[in-house]
DNA sequence: TTTATATATAACCAAACGGTTATATGAAAT
DNA sequence: ATTTCATATAACCGTTTGGTTATATATAAA
């Protein structure tokens, strides 16, 4: 469901989740910290909601953003462990390179 | 230049690094292993090797592909120091909350 | 030399992205 | 009651993504 490498596609939203994660953030600070527009910024929100990363809190006409920290664990874990693999392959190869130098 | 996160966005993407990693693959032994077209899996190659993830070689008739690794080392480190950040920040967040609850 | 195979490219398509402007709604302050 | 401010939504736009089919090209094999 939760699709992380959606999420951090863009570095408007990267930057976001730093934001939220210092503390919790209304929209309009978040827009203030950009030079795009408020739709904009809400359309970066929505993303980042729909894939359980943040989670909103309504306050009169304030609107809270923070980050969903479990969430965000959990997914950037599994993220590493699949990307790690890459360089634990390449690591793997070379020691089986090695390992058969003198037979091929 | 190199965009790492727009280079690990797609499934496909992710999966043919992990197979280029483990071994230099020719691109039909890419295309062999998922259910899309040639030119499909072709877009996705260029995509990698536009972001410098991925080297080609021909040999003949043949395209052989390898990781870039370097590149693929040091993108991934960036990106791992970029997104660390958001957990630091969550825990710097929370250790200063509980530093100051009598305070407030 | 014909045939088969690997790769490349073109044309097309629908959907998602990332932005805009304009406007509506809802809550707070004057 | 009216104005102000925060947020929401609609309509639009150009570009990118992720796929397709059809076809061209280039090398290798029969």
């Amino acid at each position: 469901m939760t699709d992380i490498y959606r999420a951090i596609a863009d570095p408007i939203r990267r930057k976001i989740l730093r934001m939220v994660s210092q503390k919790e953030c209304t929209q309009s600070d978040i827009v203030a910290s950009f030079s795009i527009s408020q739709p904009a910024i809400k359309k970066h929100l929505a993303i980042l909601l729909e894939e359980q990363l943040l989670l909103e809190r309504r306050m009169g006409k304030f609107c809270y953003y923070r980050l969903n920290t479990p969430v965000f664990q959990q997914e950037y874990l599994q993220l590493q462990s699949e990307l790690g693999l890459v360089l634990e392959n390449k690591l793997a190869g070379l020691k089986h390179y090695l390992e058969n130098l003198e037979e091929e």
